[in-house]
RNA sequence: GCGCCCAUAGCUCAGCGGACAGAGCAUCGGUCUUCGGAACCGAGGGUCGAGGGUUCGAAUCCCUCUGGGCGCGCCA
């Protein structure tokens, strides 16, 4: 990657300068090169100088000036100065920037591609939400989120799958099925009464109707138990393949359903547990068995088992944890929680840890509430009492691509306001159609192109030697820099910014430069770096999970 | 009480310890004989919540405080 070799330039010159003398030979701190924010400082900057001063006692700028003079030439690098107060500007070749148009070109789709010496087998969890209703609004927040970050590891060399965790044991799903009967009796005519812990929401009715409509025949004159179970599976089954539709309206996909019931059935939940006992982690007190994650630096003990014999969500998510590193053997996991999974971060952790693993090895993601506003006014959100917004309606309102654009483009560390009456009135002015029409904009000078039969195959790019063209190429040049810094800091926000500032600078261009002319020999080199724009935009899109149109 | 997150332009938000703090929307003003005006160019607007500290250099790191959110269950 150009930064690399950036980086490597600079590192080679330091080494000579301690090999000469003309630096004293202390460890040189880890170079990194910044993007200046003012175009005349360079493409690259790097602060070495400043950095090794300290060190040495030495005048940044003397040492700035000696290092730029021991800077081998390279084919990418034309410039390099040293600025004050002790920096060192690199700006790149020209003639170097034109030729990148046919590298794009060739590589294609794959432009972006990186290999990353940290890749490695990773898996990616989230949304998992339990399936007792339909997915709602904040739930889309997570599945953008791991799906963007799923596509983007891909492309720096990771192997991914990306996995949804069913809570289909427990309490919640035995309060999911005792609601659904009491909903099915209801049908039926018969006095019924919700349980406490029931699930209000309208769909249940919905569901049960369902029920009885399709399969109630099945359920005739059999004891109230198997009637229970069985249409509360049949529910479990629908809710969940709703869920599933639902997401695939939103262009999120799964590698693996993983059921939480599996756990228990295929022994992993007992074997990690006398895995935990053996090392000394779980006590029994109170009637109860516990982890002790004090023994690890938390402030308190958990709850693994109940004083009833049942275990909690904790222990079978300690099972799910064993069987993610021990048993499939991922080398990264990362799970995306919402904000009201805080608190089982840190013990989650302290779990792996327990299980000999390095809990770096275990990233945890929160994303912060979504907090949902119509025309400004809050809307309370809550799977119980039914007042939902579901992200299907979401998605149906405002359309799947603006969504993914519109969650993605914010940090998942602070909260977002969702205002739907904003989000469906804005639709029109929303970022997503200026960066689709970029693209849509190069699908139609191509077109115009192939109507007139203009070949540009054999076009020249060291043609393309003005401003904007120049500026144009050295954005495209920075999607591997952005898969890099969103694989590294797994904040996927970064790509909109990018796609944005891409489709600017491509729109700038177009304003400057006429692309189908009647300087022929330019026309064709500027056919081939639009060709080559419209590459790293519509991966730029891809990889946010959102559709490159050629018209629109 | 303890822990995590947030506070940056009128609004929604970016900002990787570095060179005059940025974008979109909104406001105001320009650009249409040529490839898609869902476009382009420009202007105004900021004591980066407050106060200390570290540093050659702090929106960024540390401490204190204020305001908001979330979490600290034999719930999931």
């Amino acid at each position: 990657m150009l930064k690399q070799t950036l980086i490597d330039l600079l590192t080679q010159a330091a080494v000579e300068a301690q090999r000469t003398g003309k630096l004293p030979p202390v460890t040189l701190p880890e170079i990194a090169l910044e993007r200046p924010q003012n175009a005349e400082h360079g493409d690259y900057a790097s602060s070495l100088p400043l950095k090794l001063a300290r060190a040495i006692g030495l005048n940044p700028l003397t040492i700035a000036n000696d290092l730029v003079s021991l800077i081998a030439p390279s084919p990418e690098v034309g410039q390099v100065v040293a600025a004050a107060p002790g920096f060192i500007n690199f700006t790149l070749k020209s003639d170097w920037l034109a030729r990148q148009v046919e590298a794009i070109l060739k590589a294609g789709e794959t432009h972006g591609n990186i290999k990353l010496e940290t890749a490695s087998r990773v898996q990616i969890e989230f949304v998992s939400v339990n399936p007792t209703g339909p997915l709602h609004v904040g739930h889309g927040r997570g599945a953008i989120l791991g799906s963007t970050l799923a596509n983007i590891l891909a492309a720096a060399g990771y192997r991914v799958e990306k996995e949804y965790y069913i809570n289909d044991a427990g309490n919640q799903i035995d309060a999911f099925y005792r609601s659904l009967y009491a909903r099915y009796q209801q049908c039926l005519g018969k006095e019924a009464e919700m349980p406490e812990d029931g699930y209000f929401g309208g769909y249940m009715v919905d569901l049960a109707r369902e029920i009885m409509a399709g399969d109630g025949d099945r359920f005739h004159n059999l004891p109230e138990a198997e009637v229970v179970s069985g249409i509360g599976r049949l529910g479990l089954e629908k809710i969940i393949s709703q869920i599933k539709a639902d997401l695939e309206l939103l262009g999120v996909s799964f590698d693996v359903w993983f059921s939480e019931q599996s756990l228990h059935e295929g022994g992993q939940y007992q074997a990690v547990l006398s895995r935990l006992q053996q090392g000394g982690y779980i006590s029994e007190k109170e009637g109860a068995t516990w982890f002790v994650s004090t023994a690890l630096g938390e402030d308190k003990d958990n709850v693994v088992i109940r004083s009833d014999g049942s275990p909690t969500y904790f222990a079978t998510d300690i099972a799910y944890h064993y069987d993610k590193f021990l048993k499939r053997k991922f080398d990264t996991v990362i799970n995306i929680w919402g904000a009201d999974h805080l608190g089982h971060v840190s013990r989650m952790k302290a779990v792996v840890a327990a299980l000999g693993i390095d809990p770096e090895q275990l990233k945890v993601i929160i994303s912060q509430m979504v907090t949902l506003r119509r025309g400004g006014e809050l809307v309370r959100v809550s799977k119980r009492s039914g007042d939902i917004i579901t992200l299907r309606e979401l998605v149906e309102e405002v359309g799947a691509d603006a969504c993914r654009f519109f969650f993605l483009s914010r940090t998942a560390d602070s909260q977002m306001n969702f205002d739907l009456e904003l989000a469906k009135k804005q639709s029109a002015d929303n970022p997503v159609y200026y960066v689709q029409y970029a693209h849509a904009r190069i699908a139609s000078i191509l077109r115009l192109a192939r109507e007139r039969g203009i070949d540009y195959e054999d076009g020249d790019v060291s043609l393309l030697t003005t401003e904007p063209e120049l500026t144009l190429i050295r954005k495209m040049l920075l999607l591997p820099e952005m898969v890099e810094l969103i694989a590294s800091t797994l904040e996927p926000h970064h790509l909109t910014y990018y796609a944005q500032d891409l489709a600017t600078v491509f729109h700038s261009f177009y304003k400057q430069c006429q692309v189908v002319s009647s300087n022929k020999a330019l026309t064709k080199a500027r056919l081939k770096l639009v060709k080559a724009a419209k590459i790293v935009l519509s991966r730029t899109l891809h990889l946010m999970g959102m559709t490159a149109p050629e018209s629109m």
